[in-house]
DNA sequence: ATGTCC
């Protein structure tokens, strides 16, 4: 799907490949923020005729993004304020619930972003969208439940597919659903934890998996569709965010059965992990890095984190959104820019 | 990605 200015790691194609030979495999798609996996890529859409590949949706069931509308006005903005008032939710709001309330590790975050660019002025009215207003994106998935979910399934199946007729399949979408819902009610409850600190509320605008299987009829054919760091093109409004140096796209989908009706979830990774401290921490500063070129300011108490996730480890989002406008993919709303990023108040 | 991990 991607355009000839989107760079592709040589070995997510190759591992779109090993998914694409699976048992059952009749099609699988890489969005322009493909990027690669432990095993399987990250940003495709998978679909299969009978067989489920638990292994394909990954740990995260359920990851996704929502985004609120708050009542926080832009006029007289202080990030200072901001950044005092924003507090710390690194701890879960129930003991043993799986974490439940907090954003957890790796690429999720909330973040406080304002419109910067509208494209679409009747579709941004139609949502009752405010540029006035500071926006919450919330980056976050089931936390311990889902990977609890995959790591009882993979130690008592491994990695094949599984018959979707088959009593461990069964238990698996029973498992995988409730992870949804529990997913979707951690972002709902990042939110106000959020809200309550900043003295707030929001209007949620969307809330939306990019790690899920659904059943679904791909051109005449009934089917599993596994998403793997892929949005949804048939539930609304989605939100596409590049780095957190970056800006965040809201787009309005237009159907797309051929291409697995999904698109890219993000920017995708340029860097390993594993690479990011050693090419950046001698350039600069941990000062430096928790400001970005757009002005937005990053809460991470964590410093490998802060390497980790720095938006040069990201493709640009411009290009990603670019491939899939060409492509006659999606329909862009607003362009919002981030003001403020909270990662984790915790210690290393 | 992970009530992470020695």
């Amino acid at each position: 799907m991607a355009s000839k200015n989107t760079w592709i790691d040589g070995l997510a194609i190759e591992q779109l490949f090993t998914t694409a030979n699976l048992p059952d495999m009749v099609k699988v798609v890489g969005m322009p923020d493909l990027h690669p996996g432990q095993g399987y890529p990250i940003g495709a859409a998978y679909f299969s005729a009978d067989l489920i590949y638990p292994s394909l949706i990954g740990s995260d069931i359920g990851c996704g993004m929502a985004l609120w509308q708050t009542e926080i006005p832009l006029a007289k903005l202080s990030i200072d304020k901001l950044e005092r008032r924003i507090g710390n939710i690194d701890q879960p709001i129930t003991r043993g619930k799986y974490n439940l309330g907090t954003i957890g590790g790796g690429n999720h975050f909330a973040e406080l972003q304002k419109v910067s660019e509208i494209y679409d002025h009747d579709l941004f009215a139609q949502y009752q969208l405010s540029n006035k207003n500071l926006f919450l994106l919330v980056h976050s998935g089931s936390r311990g439940l889902g990977h609890a979910i995959l790591q009882q399934h993979v130690a008592k199946f491994g990695e094949k597919g599984l018959a979707q007729a088959s009593p461990e399949a069964q238990t698996y979408l029973e498992k995988h659903n409730n992870a949804l819902d529990f997913a979707h009610y951690n972002r709902q409850t990042v939110a106000e934890r959020l809200f309550d600190n900043l003295n707030t509320t929001g209007r949620e605008i969307l809330n939306v998996h990019h790690n899920f299987l659904e059943r679904v009829n791909d051109e005449g054919q009934q089917g599993w569709l596994h998403r793997k760091g892929a949005s949804p093109a048939t539930a609304g409004l989605v939100i596409i965010p590049g780095s957190r140096g970056d800006y965040s796209y809201l787009v309005n989908p237009i159907a797309n059965a051929d291409l697995l009706s999904s698109l890219a979830h993000g920017a995708g990774r340029k860097w390993r992990r594993a690479d990011c401290k050693a090419k950046l921490e001698n350039r600069y500063s941990t000062d430096q890095m928790l400001r970005t070129k757009l002005g937005g300011r990053i809460i991470c108490e964590d410093r490998d984190l802060v390497y980790e996730e720095a938006p040069q480890a990201y493709k640009s989002i411009d290009s990603v959104i670019e491939s899939m406008q060409q492509a006659g993919l999606i329909q862009i709303v607003a362009q919002l820019t981030p003001v403020l990023t909270y990662k984790t108040q915790g210690g290393d």
